[in-house]
DNA sequence: TTGCAACAGTTTCAAACGAAACTATCTTGT
DNA sequence: ACAAGATAGTTTCGTTTGAAACTGTTGCAA
């Protein structure tokens, strides 16, 4: 029986990786890639930046929700939505009182202005969507979705050592 | 014939965007999970950045190269690779020499001390990989590398907007 | 050859970032 | 009722970032 079968596994080589091959690398690199592209849409046309437009994005149906809410639906942190909602005062584009019951918190709602933004950017935003996935069948399309979905419930599960065994069903 | 066909596409509302729907939101939000935990991993360990974790892959196997070539292999840019080298030398993971015949390149080796990094983090790295795609059978993986391929080849496209009709057969 | 454009890499500057500290308000336990 | 702790949101601080300007080197053309 010849010894080639060991070959591969010799010690001498600790395992070939191959930063394009690797998982990591590439998604912040197509992500990195897709937010880049956008992010200079959304900038030239209307003059926002990601953040302001993942607010834009969540109270875009009218809804009224506190800067908490907003950072749990963005997935961005309290101090980005901070910011991001500063410079939309400024720029007139939401509206904010505080709350009656609670007074930490404010309420926040966009103006008209924003909402004709919203109107016209949703568009833009689902035209490269679909131009991305331009060259996927249906089926392929639900394939990543599924597939986004699971690793990103595995990347959560990951990034949270020991913690949260109880909020692990949470979803 | 009733009507009702038509209620989906009311004008009223301006086609829904839901965030967590949105392949660019769903790909950066993924991808900043993924990051953050291989950075955490890297950062505690080695005390090694993202940038220089991806400068010891390209060089890994023992190669020589020029910053640029680094660059454009880690997706990174030249700014960014100059740094980490900057750092890398303060720390001695890298070694740089000037070209011989042209003196613009410094020709960039990885020391020992980097090597043994490399030799420790690869298993690291391919194991996080694999609990990252645990869930996912071996044909779901192959599914994955091709949406991700064919994405990134879509994305690169768009975000050239009229620019390199010429370059696009470059791979 | 000399001058000029292209290239390699570094530095500068202003913006963006995240962690931690802080202010203000609300909740809970005694 | 009130102190102790939790929560909402903002501010601060040191770091990281990317674009543009800059330095030095090479290649090319007149």
């Amino acid at each position: 029986m010849p010894p080639v079968r060991r070959l591969r596994s010799a010690k001498a080589t600790p395992a070939a990786l191959h930063l394009t091959r690797f998982l990591p690398y590439r998604l912040s690199v197509l992500a990195n890639t897709v937010s880049h592209t956008v992010a200079k849409l959304y900038e030239t046309r209307f003059g926002i930046t990601i953040p302001e437009w993942r607010i834009i994005a969540v109270l875009g149906g009218g809804e009224t929700l506190s800067a908490g809410d907003i950072a749990r639906r963005t997935a961005m942190d309290k101090v980005q939505v901070s910011r991001a909602i500063s410079r939309m005062l400024d720029s007139a584009l939401i509206l904010r009182e505080s709350g009656d019951t609670d007074r930490r918190k404010a309420l926040l709602t966009l103006t008209p202005k924003a909402l004709a933004i919203y109107a016209e950017i949703v568009p833009m935003a689902l035209a490269y969507e679909a131009e991305l996935t331009d060259a996927l069948s249906d089926e392929e399309r639900a394939t990543l979705d599924q597939l986004l979905t699971r690793l990103q419930a595995r990347a959560d599960a990951l990034a949270a050592p020991a913690a949260a065994e109880t909020e692990a069903e949470e979803g």
